[in-house]
DNA sequence: GACGCATATTTGTCTGACTATATCAATCGG
DNA sequence: CCGATTGATATAGTCAGACAAATATGCGTC
């Protein structure tokens, strides 16, 4: 094996040279660069681009490619059962090699959304399979405007476990916790939601919240969830104003939660998350 | 570009041959075939092999390969900010091909647990990023003897969920879906959980009550926490049998949905999880 | 009519080369 | 002496083309 490959470089290193002879004298090298400009998937960051979604595709093919199934799928351009076109066929009308395509494909199937197997091609599953929990994918979901019954979903869930979340936060929240809970809400007060910083504070102080109640599932969940939140709140600020000040909400279940006090800080969180939905509602009922 | 392309594919051609033609006489191919008889990955179904979880690799070399990097990563092997070994040496060390072990890698990213940077390597994410509630992840932590606060931890997520979830499930289930509960818990009266079948359909009666809420975020957690349940149902049984009969739980639980009784599927359901978790606890406390 | 077998098609795997990118060090300018 | 620019380097990312494996489909045989 090494051996082989210690041949194999011999004799390649001569012909790269000349290889590379030919190239830059065939044609001025398009650097790929500017090539990328224009190319069909450079992903175009078109939501605003959270960092943390940002971060997992920075200009990767292949991720950027999975975005676009991805969403074309929420969408519903490809149907549940729907075959996509073979491999060579895709890779080639995308004008990307079959490994990118490949490597797209595989980040989807490992979100439950696709299937592919030899000699059937790759199908689009039953929704009911699909991870819509995945924090990618509900980023996904946000790209086209989602059904108000899914926005609905969402909300529900957090109304069942946000004020579970806060009574346990009460009781074993550590002291570090709290105090990175009060910096966010102090940056919340100063910035509010309509700036980016002023959201990203509302996420750290749900997301600390989730955190402290020292249960890794309820925890992950919260990324999820976190993220939701974050989209709808956008898409409410997008739509109208705020009819609301969300801040003292958030405080009094913090206040809840220094003092340790479970019951109150359920009740508190329930009666933020209902706020919420209620705003969000009403910032979706004008177009229905 | 494509001229380029074209020009330079003849030249290489010819070396390409030659080159084939060292490699023949060097080495004789290992044909892979009779080499992945023995090959160290091919999957083991040690744990008995959900179909559910099978499916998702059955046989494939990158399934197979995310799995076990899955698994070493949740069972401590690679920790948190560690760097894999790159690319080249991995997949020579594995004796697969680098494009197998990149899509192994994708898999992985996608569920948060590694983060690839060119010049930096893949690097193992922060515990907190990584998405567990993914039912392939959390079928690999059961791989590795789960810690008993994790254990704890999903419970308490069940426990905060699945009341809630029979609750919206006895005001909108439909017909059908107290059919396919009906015939679910009949087949676990008759082979019990002992049985494969009848963990089948203990899950087919969880699946079908989150389903029955009519909430797309719900029922995927609930496939999620299913996935769990099966598995913490397999590791209760591996220790010793069963202290109580759970089917009056599961029937009262469904007696109170057919009728639509909302607070009472709550109740029923809380004492069902509790119940649940009191038996899992004592199988798990022996050994601590 | 049922069963086994060939075939064709599609994903899966392999190989090797090249590109892009980001870190780190060294060098140059202030 | 310090800082910014630049270059070297190592690593993931992309590409291209071949071959292997799997399996649904259709054919042929019994």
């Amino acid at each position: 094996m090494r051996r082989k490959a210690q041949i194999m470089g011999l004799i390649k290193n001569n012909f790269v040279k000349y290889q590379r002879k030919c190239h830059a004298l065939i044609m001025r090298k398009p650097t790929l660069t500017d090539n990328k400009t224009q190319h069909p998937l450079t992903f175009t960051p078109a939501t605003g681009g959270h960092d943390m979604f940002r971060a997992a595709f920075q200009g990767r093919l292949h991720g950027a490619l999975a975005h676009n199934l991805g969403v074309q799928i929420l969408g519903g351009v490809y149907k549940s059962g729907d075959i996509l076109p073979n491999e060579i066929d895709s890779s080639e009308s995308l004008d990307i090699s079959r490994s990118a395509y490949r490597e797209a494909i595989r980040i989807l199937a490992s979100k439950g959304m696709v299937e592919s197997r030899p000699k059937i091609g790759t199908r689009v599953t039953e929704r009911d399979r699909w991870n819509i929990l995945d924090p990618e994918v509900l980023g996904w979901m946000f790209e086209t405007e989602p059904s108000e019954d899914f926005i609905k979903g969402l909300f529900e869930l957090r109304l069942i476990t946000e004020p579970a979340a806060a009574a346990l936060a009460a009781e074993r929240r550590t002291p570090d916790q709290i105090e990175r809970m009060r910096k966010a809400l102090e940056v919340m007060e100063a910035e509010t939601l309509a700036s980016e910083a002023g959201r990203m504070a509302d996420l750290e102080f749900h997301h600390t919240l989730m955190f402290a109640t020292h249960n890794e599932a309820l925890a992950s969940l919260s990324t999820t969830i976190g993220a939701a939140v974050s989209w709808t709140t956008r898409y409410k600020q997008r739509h109208k104003s705020l009819s609301r000040d969300p801040i003292p909400d958030h405080a009094r279940v913090f206040e809840a939660i220094e003092r340790g006090d479970a019951s109150a800080a359920r009740w508190c969180m329930e009666s933020l998350v209902r706020m919420a939905l209620e705003d969000t509602q009403k910032s979706m009922s004008p177009q229905t």
